[in-house]
DNA sequence: TTGTAGGCGTTATCAA
DNA sequence: TTGATAACGCCTACAA
């Protein structure tokens, strides 16, 4: 049985009243009793009972996550970072994070946000792996429920968001390849639906575009997020008649599964075939050979999102915050060999 | 202003205990009732405040999981595939999932469970990364709150959980090693209070035994569970003036970065150096080249520990459920060549 | 400086 | 079959 704040004030044979403002900070509390109160919170283990705190401020404290399950089983590091930022951002704010999984755009994850909406179970929402139309942001908006997103949809409603401009970084990565002499660059992209698929999808054609190169359909393949899927596409691609001497993925993970591919097909990576990845995840320095890829802040990032959020849930600023984060890029062996 | 069983009921003008009773289902409730609740409850969008519900039955239909962020940067996708699983099999079992993060045996990490305990936020806890003497495992049988742990720390308590038998299959890697002629294997491991370490390194000494090697202290390096670790280990390993033939890691992250610096050093992996890892991580599937390694279904187990910790919390199951898990020795180029 | 009383949204007990 | 009422643990206006 827990102790709760009656048990303390039995204990002290003070009104539960005071106990609470004790406990609370309250200046109209004689030191001495506070001091006594706060002896005796502590030797009985007393910890206020969250469920009785949220009914009456109508705060739960708590953020929410909703993990996108889109692949069969969802193995990329970019999440463990990313939550471990959301984890550590939260306690430092005295704030919970509830997390959830449903694949995005399902019934379950529909379910799941009307349940911690309607139900006050979290105070606001961290969203990423946006949709160009995504009805969280529709959802969201028009229930005026507070919110952040890392990238932004299409949705003509003002919100707060982190961006890292994908179209323009990933341009940086084609102007690379092409400074090294690349003219048949292909790229290996996801579901059109998502947002970094479009950004850095213009920023392929627009990188082409700039340099005067043709754009070949050929030279486009969609993957999945997924190691597996880049192993299949570059197995595709590699196999063209005349196949692209670069390869451009839409993100690390696609682009593991292409290095793989590559090397098994007897090409020397780094050499007479470049390969770029996009987010720069931290498991995945060690690649063989490393991987040039535009490195992102994930945990930063996620840092960040917290605390805007955080921001807008208690008000401490007024109006949507709109951060551009600017990216780095990284040249690795898989580009320039050794 | 979220609707309440209130505005339900004056909708109806019924009262809030026949909404009440309506809407969970007792028997005592005309049918013709119910259905005019079920409708008004639908159209007015009621959902249940969780708070003030768990205010009434003590329970918060929540479990919980402290993400262990012992490396400065947590990358690593066995923890992305473990969330997935214990959020997957949470919804399925109506549970939300809380999850936190805070670096082992730390002050945040004990002040998180205090709080989660004592102030009812959640019906039980998930473990990993178990040390050799847990305090968490102390405290949590202590005050008997439910829990299940992926491997078992030695203290003397029964508690649930899911064992894979380290020791047991690091032990065939090394066989598999043996095999193929190899008399000086490396390896790499962690932070020795770690039960995987213990288990693994235990594993590793067995296996050298059991096929009468020596056991050379020189062989055996301490890494941190990162590839980074892993990077630094084996150069360290293979500038030894009578460096080993094998290296044998105590995860595939940590292979990772064997498998960067052994290449970058000018060995061939798989011909004149093999490497293994352990976890079978679905996103280092496509690791160049592929890793041989002991596969363990990090998401299946995820979901095991949700299910026995639900039964446990629930009553449904007595006693404490002790789950051996088979695992899958997976072999691949890096010991083999192609 | 301390105590009394009422209410947050639910559910359970008891009476109608 | 339905409704009034108390209670869960905490906070706070108001009274003492």
């Amino acid at each position: 049985m827990p102790v709760s704040i009656r048990d303390v004030a039995q204990h002290l044979n003070l009104s539960i009243t005071t106990v609470s403002r004790a406990l609370n900070g309250y200046e109209d509390v004689a030191e001495e009793t506070r001091q006594r109160v706060l002896k005796a919170a502590s030797e009985l283990g007393y910890t206020p009972n969250r469920a009785a705190r949220q009914m009456r401020h109508r705060f739960s404290d708590t953020i929410g996550y909703i993990l996108p399950e889109d692949a069969p089983r969802l193995s990329d590091p970019f999440f463990a970072e990313f939550i471990a930022g959301l984890g550590d951002e939260s306690v430092k704010h005295g704030f919970e994070l509830l997390v959830t999984t449903a694949a995005s755009g399902s019934q379950e994850e529909q379910q799941a946000y009307r349940k911690w909406l309607h139900g006050r179970e979290v105070d606001g929402v961290v969203l990423n792996r946006m949709h160009l139309n995504d009805w969280r942001v529709q959802y969201l908006a028009q229930n005026k429920f507070p919110f952040v997103t890392l990238e932004r949809s299409l949705d003509p409603y003002d919100y707060a968001s982190v961006e890292t401009n994908g179209r323009q970084w990933f341009g940086k990565l084609i102007d690379h390849l092409v400074s090294l002499g690349h003219r048949r660059i292909a790229y290996i992209g996801t579901n059109p639906e998502l947002k970094i698929h479009a950004d850095r999808f213009a920023g392929y054609q627009g990188g082409l575009h700039a340099h005067g190169l043709e754009y070949d359909p050929q030279l486009v393949v969609t993957g999945d997020l997924t190691s597996d899927g880049g192993f299949h596409a570059a197995r595709q691609l590699l196999t063209l008649p005349n196949p692209p001497t670069a390869i451009a993925c839409v993100d690390d993970m696609t682009a593991m599964g292409v290095l793989h591919a590559a090397q098994e097909m007897g090409w020397t990576v780094g050499k007479n075939l470049a390969i770029t990845g996009f987010d720069g995840i931290e498991g995945f320095r060690h690649t063989q050979p490393p991987l040039t890829t535009i490195n992102q802040p994930v945990y930063s990032i996620a840092c960040r999102l917290v605390e805007m959020l955080v921001n807008q849930i208690t008000g401490k600023m007024a109006g949507f915050q709109h951060v551009q984060i600017e990216l780095v890029l990284e040249i690795c062996q898989s580009t320039v060999g050794k």
